[in-house]
This record gives C-alpha cells, sequence and structure tokens, in this order.
DNA sequence: GTATCATATGAGCATATATTCATATGTTTT
DNA sequence: AAAACATATGAATATATGCTCATATGATAC
C-alpha cells in the first residue's frame, strides 16, 4: 500500500530500479520523446471538440456544405439555442467560421484537416 | 421568439421554404448523406477518449513502447489509482490492451489506427 | 501460512459539460 | 417608428468526468 501514491515527490527516474518493470534504465528515454505539456493540452482539446455526438454532427453536416444555424437546427433536430452554443464552442477552437449575410450567420469548416482526421478515424470505426 | 425552440416536432424538410436559407431544396439530400447515429455515437467516443491530457500523455507513451502501470505512473508523474482509472477507460474503447506477466500488468496499443490519428493531429496542430 | 508488491476498484467530491429557458442583440421589412 | 426574424448569450440545472482515498484482488517471496 502507499507505495507510488505520491510519484509527484520523486526524483523520478532515479531510484526506479527496485521497481516491477523491465525498462528501468531508459524510462528518462521515453519521457524525452514525449509530448511537451501545451502541445498535450491542444491535442486533447482539438479531440475533446469531436468528443461529443452534437459537434460531431455539426461537423459532419458542415463537411458537407456551408450552413445557416437554422439549418443545422432543424437537420439536427436540435433547439436553436444548443446549437448556437455549440457553434461558439467550435469557433472557439477555430474548427469553425462564420459569415454573415443580413440577419442570418453561415458556418463551415475552418480547418482543411479536420475532413482528414474526421475520415481516418470514421474509417477506421467501419472495418474494425 | 419561439420559433423554432422545438424543432424536434416539425415535419422537418416539408416547410423550410420559409426559412432563412438559400438552400431549402436540399437540406433532405445533406440529411441523407449524414453519418446515422451509431456512427456518430462511436466517432464522439473515440476522439472523446483522446480528448483529455491524461490520456493523451498514456496514449503518446504507449505510442513509443509498451509499458507496465507502475512507469506509466512514474511517466506522467500521477497516482497509481489514477492511472489504472483512465487505463481501464482507455481498456472499455479499445485503444489499449494488456498483458499480465506475474504481478505486473503491461499496457499497449490495441490499435494501428491510433498513430495515425494521433500524427495527423499533431502535424496539423503544429503548422497552424 | 504471512508479508509484500503491483494493480484494480468503489465511493466520494469537486469541477466541467450540455441543454433549456428567457432574454438580448442586430437586421430587415413594413 | 414598430414588428418580425435570425442568432447570441447568461443563468440555471442535471449529468458526467477525473481525481483521491481507502481498500480489494491477485501474485510472488519468505
Amino acid at each position: 500500500m502507499e507505495q507510488l501514491e505520491k510519484a509527484v515527490e520523486q526524483p523520478l527516474l532515479e531510484e526506479c530500479e527496485a521497481s516491477c518493470h523491465g525498462t528501468e534504465a531508459d524510462l528518462r528515454t521515453i519521457r524525452a520523446q514525449m509530448l511537451d505539456e501545451p502541445s498535450i493540452a491542444e491535442m486533447a482539446e482539438w479531440f475533446k471538440a469531436l468528443g461529443d455526438p452534437t459537434r460531431v454532427k455539426l461537423i459532419g453536416a458542415l463537411l458537407q456544405q456551408e450552413l445557416c444555424v437554422h439549418d443545422l437546427s432543424v437537420l439536427l433536430e436540435m433547439g436553436q439555442s444548443a446549437v448556437s452554443h455549440q457553434l461558439r464552442y467550435l469557433r472557439n477552437v477555430r474548427m469553425v467560421k462564420r459569415r454573415k449575410v443580413g440577419k442570418t450567420v453561415y458556418y463551415s469548416l475552418d480547418d482543411a484537416h479536420i475532413a482528414e482526421i474526421f475520415h481516418v478515424t470514421y474509417e477506421h470505426l467501419k472495418h474494425k
């Protein structure tokens, strides 16, 4: 019990020879190749944005073409407010951009890579 | 006010000519090409699994090589329990699998596509 | 057997999320 | 000007999430 619940306060890697694994020597190497914190945060934020059914639907629809809030609301069968909130979310992470024409606002994808990531993932899930 | 807050109860697409957009006619077409609910749920679940810094770190480490819980705990500088919980999460969505050797359990990626998705996304975020 | 180690798990808690409701903002029409 | 429309936003609420703590399980060593 107790063991490494406080891993944080250890010298880290220095006294790890006493542990369970067969990789003692090169935890340091692995660590050196790990992503830095900012990159990790960005990755997570990006995936999280796609990690919700409503947002997946929005992206999926916009993958086809630019659409206004109202149409998205109809397509998703959701209230205008909910759709608007999620569009703001997607806008904040720069997955989506908007274009105003009179009183209506058209949304479209703001990133070429989304399609790629989306498709790779979809194909993956299909062949599994 | 009130407008389409109840989009759900509409005939949908039938009486949409009265709305804001310029795409009235083919909302039906767009809808036809949208992903079905199960696929959407799977996509979201998949992305959600990657949508957390801790899990991104775990995947990132396992991308390099198989590792036991203890080593992951040291690498991430997190308690063993937290790591174990997240590993279970990743196992539930089949991103990760385990191999027992005595009392230690080695985790590794359970999916070839993860690396691809991970790298595409990372490259994307870097060049932005 | 007992002790120790590596991992897993359930409960509890604090925070984050997604949606709804009511209302605000900004635009067009009359 | 007022009315109607399209979208945005803040507050409230219900649910989900991630971590910690304590403890359980399962394996090895003594």
